[in-house]
RNA sequence: GGGGGUGUAGCUCAGUUGGUUAGAGCGAUCGCCUGUCACGCGAUAGGUCGAGGGUUCGAGUCCCUUCACUCCCGCCA
């Protein structure tokens, strides 16, 4: 018999009445009667209200043990009294008489209350995350994560995919984020870096003859954090196949997040065959290439309206005659909605930095017109037009915004967030996954002017190396694609670029010549010119998985031990100081802060 | 690097137009209480109002600087 415990305190039942049982545990809560003490004792599984009084020569000394205090008793199973039945736990039809107790792990004054529903500080939490990691949501969003992670690797090798660990010391890449770099002591100067993703090494599995690779695998980018990004590490699927196109990867993952899904959640699937959204479609229609589907809204482009003469919206068509755009969101039969839901939208989007949201009500009398403080600018001619491109019909509204594209395109993506919220129009009960396609494998950086990558640089370009016009290479799309879920990037892929002459030809648009791709990429490049089969994948993020699952807005909700938004453990107080032994044995000197 | 929010007892928070000795709940300590499950009742201790400077007869409250935490922008192939 285990020396500590004899059940856990989520096994007792009715059918244990009578027995002699130990259990141990945590203090969860203590209620004292005075001569009568109820102590319920908590572990991983549950709680078991255990119960002495005075008569019992333990009492007083239990009486003053300290909550989260971990004890061990011995006593007997007993029944209760049907008034006294506790339906909110699954042991609440027995309680425990303690005979005897013994105190195995003892706690000082706490400086967060463990069993509470309060909201602490991120601060005290990060600080003590082992007293935090015993409370109720977060212990089993933890249990959570690891029962997906169980899942997912159990799916993968069930759809034939082999797991493999990849280096974690590796060389630092140019392309991409910021490396964390590790000193070599056996070669002074030189660093590796960890990675941002085991891209190269699963592209080498595949080079290597595996055929279907996957692992969990930790990815570090040294960048700020956000809610949905913790700062320095995170876990990806990453997973790679070879002789697949597109289609053969998606069927996989769609499998695979269909099954996780239905497994771990209660809400609703939109869609078991995710949609696909050209890149460009989804710029357009929800200013951004991670839409939430749930959301029903559309941005319309009706710029050329601002040309006609039967429009006379002065400020709009001296705009659009500058080259900005006009975009709009279509709100279905809202011609009832208070001027203040109107009003409230406007000075939002003042709010946000914009000129405001123009709007109007379409009604119609005897003919067509416009309700609103710039309904009047339009003819009916010019409405019916409107009607026709948005889809639009008798008795909706629409917002407007006039702005250089980047702008307008910005402003009717949180608009549209904006006024779905307004209108209540998102079903939290609901996951609504998408593909977004046809990325572009170039774009020009804002600052720089320069063509770069606006991906991965190992993408397939769609054409054949005779096909494509490298002369115009923002024309250019790629096998690339991201998986979408409510608005959240989950993951990007690509089919792999395993041709090294056009290679070569695309890193040289990017401002790299051969050498330096020989230099930079040499453990990919040279092991394309050995046998490389075509080959794809995708590396879907596990925290984000488990986010959506556990309906959590916060990433350190389902991590363990995170770190605080400025990349501290405030528990481990890492980073640190080194001493000089470590430092000269680097050959490394630190600068003095300024 | 930039913008917003927060910071008052161990924890969660209140604190009016600037005005006496800064309050409450939980927790802690002590006392009472034999059927609670957020047990109840009474008492006690506990404060550099994040820090520094300024305005004022007087600052938790107003101003400036700064620090911490957090959200967002930049960044994240």
């Amino acid at each position: 018999m285990n020396k500590y415990r004899s059940h856990n305190c989520n096994e007792l039942r009715k059918k244990d009445i009578g027995k002699k049982i130990s259990l141990a545990g945590w203090i969860n809560k203590k209620r004292d009667h005075g001569n009568l003490l109820f102590i319920d004792i908590r572990d991983n599984y549950g709680i078991t209200q255990c119960i002495i009084d005075k008569a019992n020569k333990n009492f007083s000394l239990l009486e003053k043990t300290q909550l989260e205090t971990v004890i061990k008793v011995d006593g007997k199973v007993l029944d209760r009294t049907k008034d006294t039945i506790n339906t909110d736990i699954d042991t609440g039809e027995i309680e425990v008489s303690i005979e005897s107790f013994e105190v195995l792990g003892t706690c000082n004054e706490l400086p967060m209350p463990v069993f509470s529903d309060q909201e602490y500080s991120e601060e005290i939490r990060l600080k003590y995350r082992f007293l935090d990691l015993r409370r109720k949501k977060i212990h089993e969003n933890i249990i959570l994560r690891s029962k997906v992670i169980s899942f997912i690797r159990n799916e993968m090798n069930r759809l034939g995919f082999l797991e493999f660990q990849t280096p974690i010391l590796t060389s630092s890449s140019p392309e991409g984020a910021r490396d964390f770099l590790v000193p070599s002591r056996l070669n002074p100067g030189k660093f590796y870096a960890l990675p941002q993703a085991p891209q190269q090494f699963k592209q080498l599995i595949m080079v290597s003859g595996f055929d279907k690779y996957f692992q969990i695998a930790p990815c570090f980018r040294d960048e700020d954090a956000r809610a949905d990004r913790s700062p320095g590490e995170f876990y990806q699927l990453d997973l790679e196949m070879s002789f697949v196109e597109q289609e053969d990867v998606f069927k996989v993952v769609e499998t695979l997040l269909v099954n996780t899904f239905e497994r771990f959640s209660n809400k609703k699937l939109m869609f078991n065959e995710f949609p696909k959204i050209t890149y460009s479609d989804a710029i357009l229609k929800y200013g951004t290439d991670k839409p939430d589907l749930r959301n029903p809204l559309v941005i319309s482009d009706i710029t050329e309206i601002f040309d006609r003469d039967d429009v006379s919206f002065e400020i709009f068509k001296k705009l659009v005659k500058s080259g900005s755009k006009v975009r709009c969101i279509v709100t279905k039969n809202t011609k009832d909605k208070p001027r203040s839901f109107f009003d409230n939208i406007d000075r939002w989007a003042k709010e946000q930095g914009a000129s405001g949201l123009a709007y109007f009500t379409i009604e119609k009398d005897k003919v067509i017109s416009a309700r609103g403080p710039v309904g009047k600018f339009f003819s009916n001619d010019a409405l019916e037009e409107i009607m026709n491109i948005t889809k639009a019909e008798i008795g909706d509204s629409i917002f407007l915004a006039c702005n250089k594209e980047s702008e307008v395109q910005k402003i009717t993506s949180q608009a549209r967030d904006k006024i779905a919220q307004d209108l209540n129009l998102i079903d939290e009960n609901t996951f609504a996954f998408c593909w977004i396609v046809d990325y572009p494998m170039f774009e020009k950086d804002e600052v720089t002017k320069k063509i770069k990558f606006s991906h991965n640089p190992f993408s397939m370009p769609q054409g054949s190396i005779k096909d494509i016009n490298f002369d115009k290479p923002l024309d250019i799309l790629a096998y690339q694609y991201d998986i979408v879920c409510n608005g959240i990037e989950l993951s990007s892929g690509a089919i792999r670029n395993h041709m090294p002459e056009l290679m070569y030809k695309l890193f040289s648009i990017a401002g790299y010549d051969k050498k330096q791709v020989d230099e930079k990429f040499s453990g990919m490049i040279n092991a394309l010119s050995y046998g490389a089969p075509p080959h794809g994948g995708i590396a879907p993020g596990i925290d984000r998985i488990v986010m959506l699952l556990a309906n959590e807005k916060n990433i350190r909700e389902v991590t363990m031990f995170p770190m605080n938004q400025n990349a501290q453990d405030l528990m481990m107080k890492a980073p640190s100081e080194v001493n000089q032994n470590q430092l000269d044995e680097l050959k490394l000197i630190i600068k003095e802060k300024k």
